[in-house]
DNA sequence: GATTTTTTTCTCGACAGTCGAGAAATTTAG
DNA sequence: CTAAATTTCTCGACTGTCGAGAAAAAAATC
């Protein structure tokens, strides 16, 4: 449904776009705002006297000029605007990390967690106790947070920030949101791991000068798999969207997945999968629930000694991913595929494998194979990706309500 | 990216928001568009007297007044303001439609289509010379045909009014945009059918007071098998996209598919599947180019009678169609599913097949069942898509273009 | 038939926002 | 010390929306 627009509303859209231009590229002169939005200098007056007032960004000392001229007064947002807190949620531990306004780095810890299946409320017990450490250690006081960003893997509501299934808890859903709610006034959002990667891979794919970035898909290979699309929107940025891939059918009837299904393309492509193939343990054994790296390593090493068994392991996982992809681009458009995770040390065994089972489709036969990059370095990718979708919710929530708020009260 | 906004956007915004209120709810008084759109009385007076002077809507001629007080003066859009062709391919005809701006159907007919797979660039000249036919059987001057809508089965460029793939010409690319532009300066769009249908559902879907709807695929079952899937978007009304899906990989080296390729859902859902697999030829035999519907009526007899072979080929449908459909889902988020096209009337024969192919996976288990419900009438969903569809893309392109040219040259 | 009531449309001034041009500020070059 | 260069700021013009109230026009009432 379309809906009315306003002068208000035009006044709201610039005012983010001036953030949004200030986050991308640092700390920039009222020219150089103009020449990035496309705006007026007068508007970029108006709107950043505005900002100021609110205290969101401020005037940067005037460092030695640099050529003739007035020198520039450098515009950037203030640190001690509001904070962000991110939470990393991953198999074997929770990461805390403090943020502020301007993306930077504060304070960092992890917390290892338990592998208790049955203790979810316990869980949420933790996460709370952690938040309030990292705000304590810092002596930030709590109403500066103005958002708590949270990732994990599995499968979360598209609206709200439920967990609606987990590697780990099942479909013991967590609500982030009623559990926060009594302490913290912060905005809670929860996002799945992978999209967050596919959402940085995406914003570093925008940078780049010419290339004109249409879609991307992220692959994350480890214990569990993982999958995010990014697509460039008309207009509103981009749009992003995390799919319950490790989950989708691979085979009816096939072999038993962690989560109780049979046939999913975890259960071929994990690495409690690969295990059991490489072991010859039969498909409907109940899978490990926890897989050493070195213990797979050791079955990839002797996969490259030529050992047929374990070889074969790595190909049926490949075949996995590669059917699976195949009907993900049976469904959306040819795009770019990035494979990151633990998984990518396996490349080599995998490759053969993906190829094949992307080549089984109608539509990789007709319009080509994707392009397939790997990417290493999956946990500053996932960083980056709360970073940026934090932070433009960040500035679209002051905008929308701080502004006026303060104006108004000023 | 972001870009920037500016108070003569507001206006254009405003204007097509206006035009798509009186297209929803037909001629229209001052006060109700005031109402509908939540626009102040003065400003609907300001866009309605600029659309009125660009002779794109009309004062109707006032009607006996209902009730006391100053009678209404109903504002319609102007029938003659523009003309709209839709072409609907379909696998035996051509079918040409002319409509009036306010909607309304002028002329039709249909051209039966040879089924000469080779003669991508014959089938080109006939429908040229189709267009030229309805234009000058209606004596209307080519100008006024501001855009050219078609549909057909396969697979469609999403920027461009290219047809990439479709079941009859294979991957003998079509491009209408080349093909028409000699003759025609109309604006040409070209979409996938079965996602005109899902468009058509989902503006019923809107219509209803109350309902949230969020969002709906629409499966097509014929001698081939398409998929449109709608959204409700964030902000610019819905997304549609028409994937691949009757050429998905349902089972990798399955069944020979008229594509070429094996596996596909096609080649075990669509009508040729459906025969062969009932007369138990082998499932790597070249398929019939074109069953008679007659033929699956007398299988469908024959399962409906308790005959084994028959009623199995119907299983095996269903269970392509409810993997797929589960594939789909895990891929995207909950939603209903409208089934539509000749082959609803053997879904009594495929329902447990599709249904029990979506419990294969952990999506469905999780979530349960998604809504099916069955839809007749998919010709008049199609014309209603395009209408939907063409239309609002005219009234974009009119405030864009039309109201100022015709204000800077009056 | 004149007046009042009711309802709709139209108009006017206030307010918000953007833009272009030019003034003001401030540093470097000569 | 003056001129040139560059950036920032300010002002008036223009576009757009809104609320209030005037104007219009028909039905109801006296």
């Amino acid at each position: 449904m379309l809906t009315k627009s306003s002068t208000e509303l035009v006044r709201q859209r610039n005012s983010v776009l001036v953030l949004s231009v200030l986050r991308r590229h640092g700390a920039l002169a009222h020219t150089e705002i103009s020449d990035f939005t496309g705006l007026s200098s007068a508007t970029i007056s108006a709107i950043t006297t505005e900002l100021e007032k609110a205290q969101i960004i401020e005037k940067s000392e005037h460092q030695p000029a640099s050529g003739r001229g007035r020198p520039r007064v450098l515009l950037r947002q203030r640190r001690d605007c509001g904070y962000l807190i991110v939470v990393i949620i991953s198999s074997d531990a929770v990461q805390y990390s403090l943020v502020d306004y301007a993306g930077k780095l504060i304070d960092r810890f992890s917390e290892e967690r338990s592998h208790d299946p049955t203790g979810a409320a316990r869980f949420v017990a933790a996460v709370r106790a952690g938040l309030l450490r990292i705000l304590d250690r810092s002596k930030i006081s709590q109403e500066k947070v103005l958002l708590i960003s949270i990732s994990s893997k599995g499968l979360v509501n598209s609206t709200e920030p439920v967990l609606v299934w987990s590697p780990i808890f099942g479909s013991d859903q967590i609500d982030f949101e009623s559990a926060l709610r009594p302490e913290w006034q912060a905005k809670v959002i929860l996002d799945n791991e992978t999209l967050l990667v596919a959402a940085a891979l995406g914003a570093r794919e925008e940078m780049v000068e010419g290339a004109d970035f249409r879609s991307l898909a992220a692959l994350s290979l480890g214990h569990s798999v993982g999958l995010g699309i990014v697509r460039r929107g008309n207009q509103t940025g981009q749009e992003i969207s995390a799919p319950n891939f490790g989950h989708m059918l691979h085979m009816a009837n096939g072999g038993l997945c962690r989560c109780g299904t049979r046939g999913c393309i975890e259960a071929y492509a994990g690495f409690y999968a690969i295990l059991r193939s490489a072991f010859e343990v039969p498909l409907d054994t109940i899978p490990a629930k926890f897989v050493p790296v070195a213990e797979l390593d050791k079955i990839a090493a002797k996969a490259r000694q030529g050992h047929r068994v374990p070889a074969f392991a790595f190909r049926q996982a490949g075949l996995a991913l590669g059917n699976g992809l195949s009907r993900m681009l049976s469904l959306t458009e040819r795009m770019p595929i990035a494979i990151t995770g633990p998984g990518t040390r396996y490349y080599d065994l995998l490759r053969q494998g993906i190829e094949e089972g992307l080549g089984q489709s109608h539509i990789v036969r007709m319009e080509g194979m994707p392009e397939i990059r790997v990417v290493a370095d999956e946990q500053i990718l996932v960083f980056e990706g709360h970073l940026n979708r934090a932070l433009s919710v960040i500035d679209q929530d002051i905008v929308l309500s701080g502004v006026q708020g303060i104006q108004a009260s000023g």
